[in-house]
DNA sequence: CCATCAGGTCGATGGATATCGACACGAATA
DNA sequence: TATTCGTGTCGATATCCATCGACCTGATGG
């Protein structure tokens, strides 16, 4: 675990010299891999963002930086969409946890949430 | 510009009982979305939460950040992906400025670029 | 209560893309 | 030089998803 730290080129070669074959690397790499999928935060990164690999939600994600609050009819206008695809966008980014929603009568006010974590888990 | 503050629903109604109908709010904001997207650093925001909205490529990126360097091979044994997808999705992450690659002899070694702006541009 | 309006839901569809097999190419090796 | 090995490239295909029209739900206003 603490022993990764060699060149794993040299040690490849070294381990396929004294009987192993070419897959020597892969059960490690593989269970690794596998470790890494199942970590704590891992989905919740993906989500965040698949959630903002978007032109439209990206544009939604930045005019809630600068404004702070929009609501959806805002998005709506600028972004150029319609309501409907607005209204599935918002849904993708609320789900995610980008975006806090808030009803205020017919309106549904938006703004970023506060944590942001790193891109990469 | 600076007169923004106010709240937007009160001005849209103060707009249209004013005289102006129902799409007030919308081409300030239409302009406001064309300006965000065409403004300095969009496209490669995008590019870049684009590239990681993949769960092999944000494996591969998180397993970069962990170990710093790895070469192509190993990231195929950690995601069991064939060598053609493998090589696809970091031709994407290169591309996209998230990771850097170099060349040693027969195998590529990819890490993670230096700079790591916020997702939100 | 009825009309209007903001927004959510659903189904269909067209475009984007993840995946892999097959082939090509350069580098190490015998 | 011939051979193996790691990787890039190129179709082809299957799946995912962004988009919109149509309809529905709640809230506001007369």
């Amino acid at each position: 675990m603490a022993a990764a730290k060699v060149d794993h080129v040299l040690g490849e070669r070294l381990e396929r010299l004294t009987g192993e074959d070419a897959d020597s690397c892969v059960p490690g790499y593989a269970a690794l891999g596998q470790a890494v999928l199942r970590s704590e935060g891992f989905d919740a990164a993906l989500r965040r963002v698949k959630a903002l690999a978007d032109e439209s939600r990206l544009l939604a994600a930045s005019l809630l930086k600068r404004r702070g609050e929009l609501c959806a009819c805002e998005i709506q206008a600028a972004t150029g969409l319609s309501h409907a695809t607005v209204s599935h966008h918002m849904a993708i980014l609320v789900e995610s946890g980008v975006v806090e929603e808030r009803r205020r009568g017919k309106w549904m006010y938006y703004r970023l949430a506060r944590k942001s974590p790193g891109m990469i888990p």
